[in-house]
Order: C-alpha cells, then structure tokens, then sequence
DNA sequence: ATTCTTACA
DNA sequence: TGTAAGCA
C-alpha cells in the first residue's frame, strides 16, 4: 500500500474532523453539499473522512478566515488538487523503484519542497484570489 | 451515544 | 449558520 492510499483512507467520523479543523458539523456538511469535499459513506451512511479530506477541510476553513467566498475558494481548491495530482504521480514513479541513491534523494527532495512552496506561495493563490475578495 | 436529513429562524 | 425534530 502506497502512501497516497493510506491518506486516502475513509477513517474519521465527522466529530474527529470537527476537533481537528475548529469547524462545525454544520460548516462540514455544507461545504460537502457544495462539493468542497466528498467523504466517503459508512454502511449505516455515516460519513468517513481521509486525511487528504482533512486536508483540505484545513485549507477551507483558513480561506473562510480569509473571507473567501465558496466560489473563490473552489477556484483555489481546484487548481491545488491539479498540481496535488501531479506531484503523487510523480512520488508513484518512485515509489516502486527501490533504492535511490543519496543524490538522487536529495534532489527528490528538493523538487517536492520546490513544488510545495509553489502551491503556498503568495504569487498564485493571491492571484486567484484577488477576484473573489468581497 | 452519535450522526443524518430536513426545515425554520 | 445555529438549532431542533425525528430517524437510523
């Protein structure tokens, strides 16, 4: 099982996501009848959370905080999963290869840190943004 | 006991 | 968004 499986994971009922990201069962609800996130369903239709929907619950409730309105924030949602997608098709590749050697590592790393300051950075989120402020 | 849906303030 | 009702 690879890594990206196991943040995929259906494993938290709605009330461990709401301690872990200060939002209420409400707010969690709604933003999945918006489609901001999609938990996956337990048998008696109890909704189960990944880590990745976490995540992303996260990444919603500062943008909240930051007085961005649904639609702004699935602009910026959207854009992230693309480039998300992209890095774990790249960490899939080497995932199945087995010993890299430390250069190699090295420069691994450093692409991923390069990647992930990218999706932070002020630059593109603040350019999305700017046109959904209020 | 906990979560779900629906509905109203 | 919060809250209450009635289910599962």
């Amino acid at each position: 099982m690879t890594n990206r499986d196991r943040k995929a994971l259906p494993l938290f009922p709605i009330s461990v996501v709401t301690e872990l990201t200060e939002l209420t069962a409400r707010q969690v609800r709604y933003y999945e009848e918006k489609d901001l996130v999609m938990p996956v369903r337990s048998k008696g239709n109890r909704r189960l959370f990944s880590f990745y929907d976490v995540d992303r619950l996260l990444e919603i409730k500062e943008l909240i905080d930051q007085g961005v309105n649904l639609a702004g924030i699935k602009q910026v949602l959207k854009v992230k999963t693309e480039q998300q997608e992209k890095v774990s098709h790249k960490e899939e590749a080497q995932e199945v290869k087995e010993d890299l050697s430390e250069k190699q590592l090295h420069k691994m790393l450093r692409r991923e840190l390069m990647e992930s300051g990218y999706l932070n950075s002020s630059s593109i989120v603040k350019g999305e943004l700017s046109r959904f402020y209020h």
